[in-house]
DNA sequence: GGCGTTCACTTAACGCTGTTAACTGAACGT
DNA sequence: ACGTTCAGTTAACAGCGTTAAGTGAACGCC
């Protein structure tokens, strides 16, 4: 007769921080949709409603996620900009930097920038609520980005222009090219490498002085 | 005390077409997700069961609304095509027909540019099934604007290139832009033409020869 | 040592979803 | 008059996110 097995029994912390791991997996795999809180919890051998002890609703959940995704990808552009030696090579480092980190994490990509947000931000439950808003540290992000753009602008490099406008004509390219090969999984490597350079040289010269 | 109310009968073709009117009104205003079989039954008094003597699931019904708006763009960025009077204006005027139409249908954009694709294709039934693959359409599509292109290679406006890369690089930029703007629903209305016109000018500027 | 409280977690359920099997009743062809 | 087709229904299934209420072990305190 198989023994019953013992009951899991974290601390808080312990908890929450093993439901993100077993969510992360998930969510990654399957999509925002078709993932489960049942299924969340049977991975951990907990039932759905503990997860409801550590995060207020599904939504909240992928946005704990979504906020870690954001931290990771801020520091990688925050070291290409510190590392490079002019402006202009910050500019295209950040830029590497922000295509490196989407194919290499094409599925947390795809989930952070590419998912549809859930419509209505969930009420606040005192104490357990979501950390910050993602939103937060994608525009901190992209505010150093915008203060490069500015410099570029000031230091005559970039021609005149509003830079934060300019910034986000070069995000939006930048974006464009990574969900463009995260949603086309069968493209060549050889050419992706190839098409990445096209469209970074293609930013940079749509926006340098002439 | 009150007639019972006649049951409503239509031939398949009108019904079709009902059912994908009253659909795309709730889709487009609630979302994909949000909007329940239900409701778009409750709202052409049928039940629920009816539209699956139309459509095989809620996917399909998706897909209809998405291919008749996708023949919109096609249609549109020919029309730019043949309506410009330089290769240059009509890159322009196919550039901005696309990003009129990703903002004109963000659900539908979303759904065939932006949703991860489902491992397994739904079954085909026998005279119901979805009509084309809609990247039947979007491959068409974009081999005319690769044609453009090329054109704007060989008479010497853009810079020497592969136009295929060219091409894409072009698009990355502008999906990109659609895609932020989607994603943004708040952007201020006055702001989005100036970012998209910044967009549409880096483009160009980045591929013409300088 | 006993006791009330806290904490992590469960059981059982609610209302909702997409979807399907089985049925109905009118219209049509022969 | 009768069998078939057609458009639509009723009732249900399995699964979803979520919640109210309960359970039992661990902890602080006298």
């Amino acid at each position: 007769m198989p023994r019953k097995a013992a009951k899991p029994r974290l601390k808080a912390a312990e908890r929450r921080e093993a439901i993100l791991l077993a969510a992360k997996d998930i969510f990654l795999v399957e999509g925002y949709e078709r993932t489960t809180m049942r299924r969340i919890a049977a991975s951990l051998g907990i039932t759905p409603t503990t997860l409801y002890l550590h995060f207020p609703d599904k939504a909240a959940l992928m946005q704990a996620i979504c906020d870690e995704a954001f931290a990771e990808l801020g520091t990688a552009m925050t070291r290409a900009t510190v590392e490079a030696r002019t402006p202009l090579d910050a500019f295209r480092a950040v830029f590497d930097a922000y295509v490196a980190f989407g194919l290499a994490h094409p599925r947390e990509y795809r989930l952070v920038f590419m998912t549809e947000p859930p419509p209505e931000a969930s009420a606040h439950r005192p104490g357990i609520g979501r950390r910050h808003d993602p939103e937060d540290r994608g525009a901190r992000a992209f505010a150093g980005f915008q203060a490069l753009v500015r410099r570029l602008i000031e230091t005559g490099v970039f021609h005149a222009g509003d830079a934060t406008t300019m910034a986000e004509a070069a995000w939006a390219a930048v974006h464009g090219l990574v969900a463009l090969l995260i949603g086309m999984p069968d493209y060549p490597p050889a050419e992706r490498a190839a098409l990445a350079d096209t469209v970074a040289r293609m930013v940079a010269e749509g926006l340098v002085k002439r």
